[in-house]
RNA sequence: AAAGCAGGAGGAACAGUCGCGCUUUAAAUGAAUAUUUAAAGUGAGGAAAGUCCGAGCUCCCCAGAAUCGAGGCGCCCGGUAACACCGGGGCGGAGUGAUCCGACGGACAGUGCCACAGAAACUAUACCGCCCGCUUUGGCGGGUAAGGGUGAAAUCGUGGUGUAAGAGACCACGGCUGGCGACAGUAAUGCCGUCAGCGGGUAAACCCCGCCUGGAGCAAGGUCAAAUAGGGGAAGAGGGGCUGAUUCGUCCCGUUAUUAUUCCCGGGUGGACCGCUGGAGCCGGUGGGUAAUCACCGGUCGAGAUAAAUGACUGUUGGUCGCCUUCGGCGAUGCACAGAACUCGGCUUAUAAUUCUGCUUUCAAU
RNA sequence: GGCGGUAUCGUCUAGUGGUUAGGACAGGUGGUUCUCAGCCAUCAAGCCGGGGUUCGAUCCCCCGUACCGCUA
């Protein structure tokens, strides 16, 4: 159990290109608080990605670090493997953590009936 | 008690579980850089913010001495690595007061500007008025700047002498400016005496005087270096097939300044590393100083990310709000402003509850 | 992260300390027309916010806000 919920740094998109890569072509689905892209790859790699318009720089930390959150809890709901980019909107802030969280986790099962 | 002034503190706490970054140690894998796992340690602020000043550091021009230009600063003394910051003092202004505010050199170096109104806005002048003369009784000429009026600002104020009427024209008292001298003070300045004078304002208008400043910024700058394009230099006669295989043999292609091929230099994209955190550091004590602060002694190490680490959940306590209301209980709310990005010293701006110290005014009581 | 710049009616813009803050487009009203367009007349609407200097600030100075560039 120790080893399922890890997420570790080595797993979140960092490479300019491959972001644009992704947002470009990869699949979007919108849900609630955010829209997820999707790519499907050999690794699982993620990216929490927001604008200025967001927030305030404390706003924008925050909801990075409960999206990240949610990606940690439900990574193993998620049956495949590949690359995802979660877009908070301005509509997730103020948001406690277990609506995202519920969020985050319908959006995973939807990935895993869906592609 | 009420109202207020000044200076602070505070920026929720504790425990547990699951995670993330960094450092160290250990183990496994690996030729190695490393990767993974485990453990331990550690992990946002008083403003981390704005990027407004001052520095360190790095590169560039260059060798910062002078001049010119541009910009900044501007009462005095002290503090400081430095400052536009800080402390004390002076002067001016606001307030009953505690206290607060001040870009606070020069308008006699020169130039410009001062709308409207007003006679006149800066060197000349007179609208009403006052006085004298003349008069055709409508005014005209002259004198005057007291009074009225305009304006943000109008030639020092009051009283008198004087006069046709008046005026610093003269006198007394007072105010202001400048020079000189005495005293107090390190000084700014204050105060007294004396002499000269009393025609504005504006320098956050140009400017003058004194002082200061080379420019850019850690995405600075340096090291390594896949790939790709092209550049320079050197070597250079061979390369491929047939054969189990080397020599050999045979076939095809290329061949002497070239080309194929190889190597080196240079270049520097994706990327990696250094810069990168121990410093004008923080805490305590003693001494000097009114203070800012300085000296000495002792202790201490407290983030280092790079699509960028500090999060989530649970419980207890503390705030705050609401309700029941006697102690108290129940419910709600994660609870001000806000997130390190090379590092310091300041300034400015944003900040919820709560709370401490000193002082002022008014009222009341003793 | 660092370094610069801009802000004037709804929009695009003039405006070097005293302006009724000017113009164009858009808008309203009236007229012309059978009606619309066009034309004519006319109206409304603005100096990003807060302080300071000045008699007086869109303009000069300071603080803030928003927006836009440059830089590997």
């Amino acid at each position: 159990m120790a080893g399922k919920n890890r997420l570790p740094r080595s797993l979140s998109l960092k490479s300019r290109v491959e972001i644009a890569g992704l947002l470009k072509e990869g699949r979007r689905f919108p849900g609630n608080y955010f829209t997820l892209v999707w790519m499907p790859a050999e690794e699982f790699k993620y990216g929490v990605f927001l604008s200025k318009q967001t927030g305030s720089a404390v706003e924008r930390n925050r909801l990075k670090r409960l999206f990240r959150e949610a990606v940690r809890l439900n990574r193993s709901h998620l049956d495949k493997t590949g690359k995802l980019a979660l877009l908070p909107g301005k509509q997730a802030n103020n948001k406690e953590f277990n609506e995202i969280n519920a969020d985050v986790g319908r959006m995973f099962e939807r990935l895993n009936r869906e592609t």
